[in-house]
DNA sequence: CCAATATATGAACAATCCTTCGCTTTGAGG
DNA sequence: CCTCAAAGCGAAGGATTGTTCATATATTGG
């Protein structure tokens, strides 16, 4: 992710050899586990080294603070999602609309299910985090890949492209996180996973400019 | 909102006298007032009665904890904003599809803009709040409403009236938050605004069985 | 005007929590 | 093997927080 962290949540300092990678590999490990074993609110420097298996003062070596922990994770994963859409989007380069709907909304959908509770848990753990510009540099990632993805279409092509392509995300990112947030039983998820290809599709479909 | 809070949660009393009815009002202010200018995680209850003006004892009177003021201010908040989407649809009882999905968007956009701010304070105190059942106790009430004003639509009928209905509030309530947790330019706001009403309106009418 | 009840007070307690720092152990390069 | 930098340790300090309770004041119904 290209955002610069804020000066007071930036890492202390890399790792330099194997065994410290490892530490810090355990640490954000046990950060998750945490907060979905306790939560945000027991969410302790101590407990997370507790649970890594090394000491908080450890943990204070390549974080300078609790918060900084927190944005690192995010970004960590933010990093991880955005590099599947980008693929999903090179993939369908070219290809008629209805296969880009279907496929960035699976691409999505997908790298959020795989582990509902990481995800859940660190949509959480995101709350009262300085991490504004960290989501901006995701949504800009992800809207170019999109938008260069669109613009390529075998069957279409919009006027507003922009501003279409932003709504497109901003719906498909709202509606998979609530979605998440609510307990749904799976099979409804998956109905409306399909309905919102449908609506996305019917969207696109009404905004574009008929071919010649 | 029918949801009965788990008993941790539950207010200790009500107010009796007009002079309680008072103070509580300006817990609750209060509460929002702390949120908005210091965030969740420096939400004190002796933070929050300071600025109400009261003792914290007193706040202890009517909530047996922090987490059950936090439930009931969220209650208070839903309450409100269900009943703004259930006057809307009441409204549009027997009008055009158009129509009603304008009208739904509208009034929910318009119960969250009002006080931008405030939204998004709620939507973060409600992290680690054991409120689900109240979420849903919301949704199902905004269902029932958005269903019966769908039915009654002049222009159009459809197969599956619930999935649909579901997946349209899905959509919109993701939405809405989406926009709101980013912090888009407000020109841009209005634009997806309409835009999702687009969308929602075309899926719709690609849903619906045409009349005979 | 007088109980009886409802409200309000806020100092004090016990429980965490974040962070530091002087020290020890481990690993890598020469 | 030896040395220096990297990595790891964890008790202790200082600060904050949620909640209680003994006490004081206000209101109401009779």
């Amino acid at each position: 992710m290209a955002a610069t962290p804020p000066a007071h949540l930036s890492p202390r300092k890399r790792p330099r050899q194997a065994r410290a990678a490892a530490t810090l590999d355990a640490i954000f490990e046990a950060t998750i586990q945490v907060l979905l074993a306790e939560g945000l609110h027991r969410l302790t420097t101590t407990r997370v080294a507790e649970r890594a298996g090394v000491s908080v003062g450890t943990m204070y070596q390549y974080f300078p603070n609790k918060q900084s922990l927190l944005y690192a994770l995010n970004e960590r994963y933010l990093d991880i999602v955005a590099e599947k859409v980008e693929k999903a989007c090179r993939d369908k380069h070219g290809a008629s609309t209805a296969e880009m709907v279907e496929a960035l909304i699976d691409a999505y959908w997908r790298a959020k299910t795989e582990r509902s509770d990481v995800t859940r848990a660190l949509y959480r753990s995101a709350v009262e985090l300085d991490n504004e510009a960290l989501i901006e540099a995701f949504a800009q990632r992800v809207d170019a890949a999109t938008i260069a993805m669109l613009s390529s279409a075998s069957d279409a092509s919009y006027v507003d492209l922009a501003l279409i392509n932003t709504t497109l995300l901003t719906v498909i990112f709202g509606t998979v996180r609530n979605v998440f947030e609510r307990n749904l039983p799976t099979m409804l998820e998956a109905d409306i996973r399909n309905q919102l290809a449908t609506m996305c599709l019917s969207y696109l479909k009404a905004a574009r400019i008929p071919e010649v």
